[in-house]
DNA sequence: TCTGGGGTCCTAGGACCC
DNA sequence: TCTGGGGTCCTAGGACCC
């Protein structure tokens, strides 16, 4: 009997179990590792008191003086005097972090991280081996506190934002699992800004609408939302029903997904307006951003220059380039530029930076090795367009893809081929 | 209060092409 | 000669997250 191929099943047709693991307090957590004379104190992590920038990470005890993150340090060092203030070190977070990593490995291979502090875990069909979500949520808890010292908080679901939300809900160092079934019945007393996603501004708007909480959103129309929100507002509908809906929700957890932009930036501690300092620091970054992209084998084909004044007023200046970068003194050459168009001279600046996107693929990078291919492919392949375009569509066809190199072929008229492809006809060239 | 650094995604307008 | 409409790329800015 010949088998019969099963449907897939819809994302939506069984529930998934997702869980959120979120480390408790995370860099204060490692910085209590290395000191742990800072257990129990007010701390906060991001720099000195009389310094320019904002917390990173606070303490239970230094949040109940009204600290958080994002706070800028002067701030929190008035709210919370006897707090004590420590720079941070990435180094020691991101070791944390694979640590923490090889633990959550230990339970599925569906692991994603999130962030540095933060991870998604798909669960589902996993409860022979490690019995229902609960037990299994504390097995976590217990190896992960055993084999890195730290605190997490775990929430469960059937989608990541219920994961996400729960979690929050659950801290610190608890578990919280939503029952299949339950989603809309738990969001629906939040307030709206839990909701990831919903900032300060939406929330404004929406508070300006008489909405509070998630579930005073079912009170307006799908047509209403749409209209005054875009895309997002539909969006927002699926979310308080707890559905994944849309972008980055929606993808499996584990799925690879590439790194699109590398920037980096620098505030100085005091304004400038010395030119050969500004550009100075425009080299470093450039180097910086340079380095990066050579590691991860990236040619960038926008350059940005990002530029804060005094007053805070900002400004984002962008150029393409025809052949895509990795290299420091290309990147320096383009920002230079624009930062000497845009500069308004003598107009003290707070920060710069360097940002690199537009990655190539790999099939361009391959034009870009082969030189002036590249033009005349793309020639050659808006002539099969316009064929088509003139006398239908199998007029011409392509034989391969891109993936197998340079295969391709204009069956009716092969001498317009740009160069011949050698070998190499199976298998992957990359 | 006086606002870091690293990212992602979305919107909107203009250029350009068909 | 005038007109329109869709698609894509580029740029700038902003909301949001950790």
């Amino acid at each position: 009997m010949a088998a019969v191929q099963q449907p897939a099943l819809p994302r939506t047709g069984f529930p998934r179990t997702i869980f959120h693991v979120d480390m408790d307090a995370f860099f204060v957590s490692v910085e209590e590792l290395y000191d742990p004379s800072l257990k129990g104190k007010a701390v906060v992590v991001g720099g000195q008191r009389d310094e320019r920038g904002v917390v990173s990470a606070a303490s239970y005890e230094a949040r109940k003086f009204g600290v958080h993150s994002a706070m800028p340090l002067r701030t929190a060092a008035k709210q919370c005097p006897h707090a004590i203030f420590v720079n941070g070190h990435p180094e020691r977070y991101r070791e944390c972090s694979e640590k923490v990593y090889k633990v959550l490995g230990g339970f599925t291979p569906q692991v994603e991280m999130a962030s540095i502090d933060e991870a998604y875990l798909d669960m589902t069909g996993t409860e022979r081996l490690h019995g229902p979500p609960l037990k299994a949520a504390d097995h976590l808890h217990q190896r992960m506190k055993a084999e890195t010292g730290l605190n997490c908080s775990v929430g469960i679901g059937t989608s990541r934002l219920i994961a996400k939300v729960s979690s929050a809900q659950a801290k610190p160092n608890g578990v919280l699992w939503i029952a299949p079934g339950q989603e809309a019945k738990f969001l629906a007393p939040l307030d709206v800004r839990e909701i990831p996603g919903v900032g300060k501004v939406m929330e404004a708007r929406l508070h300006a609408l008489g909405i509070q909480r998630v579930g005073d959103l079912a009170r307006l129309e799908e047509g209403e939302l749409e209209a005054r929100f875009g895309k997002w507002g539909l969006a927002l509908v699926g979310k308080a029903r707890g559905e994944d809906a849309g972008g980055w929700f929606d993808s499996e957890v584990g799925e690879d997904i590439e790194a699109k932009s590398i920037s980096h930036e620098h505030t100085y501690n005091e304004d400038t307006a010395d030119p050969s300092q500004l550009e100075a620091t425009l080299m470093r970054l450039s180097e910086m951003v340079g380095r990066r992209l050579r590691e991860s084998n990236f040619h960038a084909g926008t350059i940005q220059l990002k530029l804060r004044y005094k007053d805070f007023t900002t400004i984002t200046r962008a150029h393409s380039l025809p052949n895509p970068t990795q290299l420091d003194t290309e990147i320096f050459e383009q920002v230079r530029g624009l930062f000497r168009k845009n500069w308004k001279a003598g107009a003290p600046v707070r920060l710069l930076g360097v940002h690199a996107s537009s990655f190539a693929t790999q099939a361009a990078q391959i034009d870009l090795l082969q030189g002036s291919r590249q033009e005349r492919w793309k020639n050659a392949l808006a002539a099969a367009d316009r064929l088509r375009d003139k006398f239908g569509e199998s007029s011409v066809s392509l034989a391969a893809g891109l993936r197998g190199g340079f295969r391709e072929r204009i069956h009716e008229n092969p001498a317009s081929l740009p160069g011949k492809s050698k070998g190499r006809d199976k298998g992957k060239s990359t």
